[in-house]
Formats: structure tokens, sequence, C-alpha cells
DNA sequence: CGCGGCTTTGATGTTCATCAAGTAAAGTGG
DNA sequence: CCACTTTACTTGATGAACATCAAAGCCGCG
């Protein structure tokens, strides 16, 4: 973890337009001085499980992975988050200590903004409070979508939705490498290493996917949504 | 449905320790002005998919459960809620439609909250901005664990963890009737209604639960713990 | 170089969905 | 009130989907 040397005024911040639209000058300045931006390599840890949640967490650029650790010595993906997201927001309201660990799986610019500021802001500024509210719920509706529909696919049902996730939301191109290990996708969705091995195989047989090491690419688009959905 | 004749002052009601606590009295009057309380038989519907959402929904009585409709003319259960939930708080505020259905199980009391209302009080009272979304943390956080523990399980621990469920948090008594068909577990649970009754039955033939028709009675609350983490 | 982790494939057994068939219970119309 | 229809419940048989076990190749790293 590195300090980003030349740290970005707010103004000038894509995100204000994301949530701190409804924030007047005066108050967004407050913000911007109460925040850190720091440079996380990839594989380095950003959050354990367990710390003290005293900032927001959003990403600006890079790739993250939300897990927890579980007894036997593995660990469970929660999900992997993209820009624009605030992969915090989730439940730091409600905790007082991180119930997951973040870790950076690309190179990633993390803005941490300091809780107390948060809070005198969305206390002070109703409008904020109101956006605030809208955009967890909207995570919260999106989260909980995802995770419906997934539980009820079958095994090539969520691997479908999981290279179709990958490929349109957070890539944005049929061709990409894959951020996480065989075995970190099974847990991600819930099934064995050796059938995402074998389902990715049986994609590539049925030319619907090409396979280079990590690399995933989408030759049959249409086809991989109907596995999806039929799932 | 029917308007509750005798509608209670907000000052008198227990969501107010809940929700309201940091509103001053001016405040929750009007809210209390704003609201309007109706009780709905067993089997009514509360709200269609669909419904423009135009107030905060609260169980303070009684037994719900929330729905989609899915295309072949099936139902698909979200969740079942007992009071002191917020029923609606999930999505609320990021929709301007409901996206899922809502009837009683029970003979219920709900209370409709108007929106706009809510949101005024939002954006004047700060500390009450904080507290509903320090609730819907919570929710959210809930609901999250709850789908991601069962999306893990198999089918014997699936069960399991929905009689736990029942037992302790919605009727807090180890005998209970199934507020929902078997069908509609299945649907609530992602397996067959077949499945949901020979567990059942396993069940009671390894003695952890008495059937009584539809009367269930834990009598080795135990090794049905047992059985839900270990699935 | 050898060790450990990731990947891959095959063989095998378990879990679960599906199909079929029958009973009980509950509503419906004459 | 009874015949009739529908819906919920229940059990068994069968095959498909999936987990588990085993073994081998690959690759990075000390």
């Amino acid at each position: 973890m590195s300090e980003l040397n030349s740290i970005p005024k707010c103004e000038g911040c894509s995100y204000k337009l994301l949530l701190f639209e409804s924030l007047p000058e005066k108050n967004l300045e407050r913000i911007s001085a109460c925040k850190q931006q720091y440079l996380f390599k990839k594989g380095e840890q950003v959050i354990s499980e367990g710390d003290e949640i005293n900032s927001i967490v959003y990403l600006q650029k890079g790739l993250i992975k939300l897990y927890k650790n579980i007894p036997n010595g593995k660990t469970q993906i929660i999900s992997i988050a993209r820009p624009y997201e605030f992969v915090g927001l989730l439940s730091v309201f409600s905790n007082s200590n991180y119930i997951y660990s973040i870790s950076a799986i690309e190179d990633s610019h993390i803005c941490f903004i300091d809780m107390p500021c948060i809070k005198d802001e969305i206390k002070e500024i109703g409008t904020f409070a109101l956006d605030i509210i809208k955009k967890m719920s909207k995570i919260t509706d999106d989260v909980l979508n995802a995770k419906y529909e997934l539980c009820k696919k079958n095994l090539r049902g969520r691997i479908a939705y999981t290279l179709l996730d990958l490929a349109q939301h957070i890539y944005k191109d049929n061709e990409f490498e894959l951020p996480v290990s065989r075995r970190e996708i099974a847990d991600l969705i819930d099934m064995r290493t050796e059938n995402v091995i074998r389902i990715l195989s049986e994609f590539r047989k049925d030319k619907i996917i090409k396979i280079n090491g990590p690399i995933i690419e989408i030759i049959n688009m249409d086809l991989l949504k109907k596995i999806s959905l039929a799932g």
C-alpha cells in the first residue's frame, strides 16, 4: 500500500456525480479534506475481517474481492467489485467492525473517507442523506437479486452467468483475463473446482468460449446467454 | 382489508423505540398524522408486484410473505417476515414501483407511512436519517447472510435451518404451525416439494421432530442445529 | 531440484430432480 | 348434502446432476 502523492480534489472526481451531487461546494470541500487515497498493488490486503470500521471505502480504479475466512482455513468469496461500487457500503453503518476482508486483485486506487465526516454531512444535508439511502437501497437490491438468481441456477447456468457478468459489467469486453483462480470462482458460486474446470472445458468444446490459460474469450454470446437463463 | 377503527398514536407504538427514537415529539406527531393502519385477513394481498411505492410498510402484528410471480405461473417466495421488520425497507428508496408482492399469511396489522412524510423527516432531522441508514444496513446484512448460508447448505441443512428459524425467530416456540405449504417452503429454499416432504419424514423417523398435520414440534433441538450447521 | 499449489481428466458414489401413482383434504356446483 | 374437481400431501422408482476421490501434468518459488 502506498499513498498517492497527487491527491486529487473531490471536485474533479467522477464519484462526485455518483453520490455527492447534492452536496454544496462547502460540504464537498470538507469531505475532500477528510479522505485518503491509496494505491494497493495486486494481491495486497485492503481490509481484514475484524478491523474497526472508521471510513467508507470506495474503489476508484482496479478490481477487488470481498471474502470471509471460514473455519477450516479456507476462504469464501462474497463478491468481486469493480469501480463505481461502494464496496463497504453494505454493512458499514450497522457494524463497528468489518465482517469480511477485502483485497486487491488488480492494482487499485482506493479512497477512504472518514466515517465521522460522512455522518456529519448526512446529519447536516438532508438531500445527501436521501442520496445515500437511495444508493444503499440500490446496491442491496442488486446484490440480493444476483444472489437469488444464482441460487436457482444449475452449475452450467452459474458459470455462464459469471462469465457474462465479467464480460459485460466488469471488463466490458468479450475477451478478458479471469481475475481469480478456478478454485475461487468455485467458492464464489458455490460449486467445486473440478466442475468449474469441467464446464469451462465443455463450453470450449461447444465453441462457446476460447480458453488460453487465464484468458477467456466469449465467441458465442447468444448461446451463453441462453445457458445462463435456462440454468 | 379493513381500516382499524381505533388508530393508536405513534407515541404509544412499540415501533417508536425501534426507529423513531431520535425524532422529537413535534416530528413524531407529523409522522403519526400521515400514516394509515389496516387489518389484513389471512390470505389477503397487501401489495401487488408493480404497485406504485408511496409509503413505507411495516408489520405490527401477524405474519406476511414477500414473493414474486415468475413466468410459468408459479411464485417464488423471497421471505417470510415477522413483526418488528420493516417489510418494505429493502428497496423502497431505489424503486418507484414494487418488484414483489406481499400477502398476509396470518391476520396482520399493517401500518403504512406516507413516503413523502418520511422523506421530509429524513431531510430535516439528521439523526433520524442516520437511524434509517443504520436500520437498512442491518436488514441488508441479515437478509444477505441468511441467503449466503442457505445457498451453501444441502437439502437437509436447508430444512433444518428453516425449522430453526421458524421456531427461534418467528414463533419463539419449539411447537408451531407451518405457516405455508410444503410447496411454498420448497420455493423459499430452492428445492422440490417432494424433497421437503421426504426430509421432514426422515426427521420424524429420526425423532428430531413430531409432525401432526401442519403442526411441527422440535424434540431434538441439538441434533437439528448440528444438521443445519453441517449442511 | 523438489515442493506445494493450481489445473485437468477420469472413475465412482451420493444427492437430488423428475416421473408416476395414490391418498387425503378442501373447495364447488347441482 | 353428495358427487365432482381440484389442490395438497405422500411414497417409491429412476436417471441426471453433482461431489468426491484419485492421479497426473504444469508452473512458480525457495
